[in-house]
RNA sequence: CGGGGUAUAGCGUAGCCCGGCUAGCGCGCCUGCUUUGGGAGCAGGAGGUCGCAGGUUCGAAUCCUGCUACCCCGACCA
């Protein structure tokens, strides 16, 4: 491989630009704020992506699929959330070329206009609630619950690969209700859901939250969220979960008849997570040599190097080296055997601790005649010879203790930076030298909010769910209910 | 859209101030032999409209003008 990754305390932005281009993830496309995913890299969002499909379903939730064209007018409908989205889209004005007339190539052809614009979609409420309305008529359609896996379009004035991208993929759950409560309970219950994967999976703790009404989904009534802490000390949004309350059906006259024959508008939700989340896996796990995966997330959980001394022993290498594959395939282990001899061993542990494989075995002649196998560790860069008896269950239980022991990591790290202020001083020092989240008092106001926001780039990233204690401000000394929880974000 | 910067082979770059280039280097790539327990060694080789367009000059990667793209910092955002 070409460039080496640069060491974090250079710059962290390229530190990570290094680890996904190098680990073979993503690149930035030729067209403007793009991305392409490479296959290693499609290969983990596949599997975040599977995980999360099955959450949902096991939630009552199915998949569908809606356009990605959407009226202009639609985006008209719902006040608030024209506020936040009638910026920053693409917008398709014209549906056919011509051959330029002096033959440098195609023009649009301007007798092709449309007479309504279409709205490549920047997130699908829109056109999903003006479809709703003809799929719900009773109590009895209710709840609607439907999931949708799509791509997306923000023209964003600046983009960051996986982070922030033009085009991007996520999936939009959209659900309909009966009532308030329940309405409520769905937007809840996804937000533990966003939280369970990125703690359980991702192995990267999450935050749980409300924002602030300044942070909040254009057009919902409160929107949740899960907040990461990524080891340079800014927050990183990685989950939403909005209550829609009845905004968008009242926009989209989405109403149904109740048990007591009453003409009601449903209660909604929209929850979403993005290829963003790669992003976060990245920053929350990896180190000066590349990528580091969770095992439950790792597209390749083991990988198995043969080290060939000479012709002889190959034969006897393979074939000891695929007795222990079978043995770890019987365990759901998912394996890689790479046994090509186009690159020396050396240079193979190098690509796969770059790629982010957990555990690397490897075996060399001096294995087989000790009846051994190397074992490593990339979570901790360790490695250690061991017996050959019961390798699966080694394997499988070191395995087990990786995704312990990077959300041990991920939490400790989370954990020092986090703090408490109660000053206007300590809270500019801490913002400003440390970084992390910031625990402090804040009056409720917006205008209080933009003027930290103003002073230090810290932004309120989220309002914990449970009951704090009361206190002051820490920037107009006002009264306030509980602690908020501030960061510098990305 | 404001402020700053960059553009030379697939990637990273030297040369630019002070014009003389037939454009140098590292990685990668190809061929051969020797190798293989931490990114192998040696030998040979392929690969360039010096971002685009114009100008100055005997001569431009180098100086001048315009354009375009990308990066960083703001504003915007999952």
């Amino acid at each position: 491989m070409g460039s080496k990754i640069t060491p974090r305390s250079e710059n962290y932005s390229q530190w990570y630009l290094d680890i996904v281009q190098n680990a073979g993830l993503a690149e930035n496309s030729a067209v403007r704020g793009c991305m392409v995913i490479k296959p290693y890299g499609f290969a983990i969002w596949e599997r975040m992506r599977d995980e999360l499909d099955r959450m949902f379903k096991e939630t009552g939730h199915s998949n569908a699929y809606f356009p990605i064209f959407i009226p202009k007018s639609f985006f008209s409908k719902e006040a608030s959330h024209v506020e936040g989205f009638a910026k920053e889209c693409a917008v398709v004005t014209h549906y056919r070329l011509k051959n330029a007339p002096d033959g440098s190539g195609v023009v649009v052809d301007e007798d092709a206009k449309l007479e309504e614009e279409l709205i490549v979609r920047p997130t699908s409420e829109t056109i999903i609630w003006d479809t709703y309305r003809t799929w719900i008529q009773s109590y009895r359609d209710l709840p609607l619950l439907i999931n949708q896996w799509a791509n997306v379009v923000r023209w964003e004035m600046r983009t960051r690969l996986f982070l922030r991208t033009a085009e991007f993929l996520w999936q939009e759950g959209h659900t309909a209700h009966a009532t308030e409560k329940e309405a409520v309970e769905e937007a809840e219950r996804m937000l533990g859901v966003y939280s369970t994967f990125a703690e359980d999976w991702m192995a990267m703790p999450v935050l749980k939250g409300l924002k602030s009404a300044n942070e909040r989904f254009a057009g919902a009534v409160e929107t949740y969220c899960i907040e990461a802490m990524m080891q340079d000390g800014k927050a990183l949004q990685a989950g939403t979960s909005h209550f829609l309350g009845q905004n968008f059906a009242k926009a989209f006259d989405v109403k149904f008849l109740s048990k007591e024959n009453q003409l009601e508008h449903v209660w909604a939700t929209s929850w979403g997570v993005s290829t963003r989340l790669m992003g976060a896996l990245i920053m929350t796990h990896s180190d000066d040599k590349g990528l580091v995966l969770p095992p439950t997330l790792a597209p390749i959980q083991v990988v198995l190097v043969p080290i060939f001394k000479n012709e002889e022993m190959k034969p006897k290498i393979l074939e000891y080296l695929r007795g222990i594959e079978a043995e770890l395939k019987e365990k759901k282990i998912v394996v890689k055997v790479d046994d090509s001899e186009n690159y020396s061993p050396g240079y193979k542990f190098a690509e796969y601790e770059m790629k982010g494989v957990p555990v690397r075995v490897a075996i060399g002649a001096r294995d087989v005649e000790n009846n051994t196998v190397e074992v490593a560790r990339r979570d901790m860069l360790t490695k250690e010879s061991v017996g050959r008896e019961g390798i699966a269950e080694r394997v499988f239980a070191l395995l087990v203790d990786i995704q312990r022991n990077l959300y041990q990591k991920a939490l400790e790290l989370r954990k020092n930076l986090t703090s408490t202020v109660d000053t206007w001083e300590e809270f500019v020092d801490v913002i400003e030298n440390k970084g992390g989240f910031v625990y402090a008092h804040w009056d409720g106001t917006t205008e209080t909010e933009e003027k930290i926001k103003e002073k230090t780039k810290a932004t309120i990233r989220l309002i914990p769910l449970d009951e704090g204690e009361p206190g002051k401000c820490v920037l107009t000394g006002r009264p306030s209910v509980k602690r908020v929880v501030f960061a510098k974000a990305y």
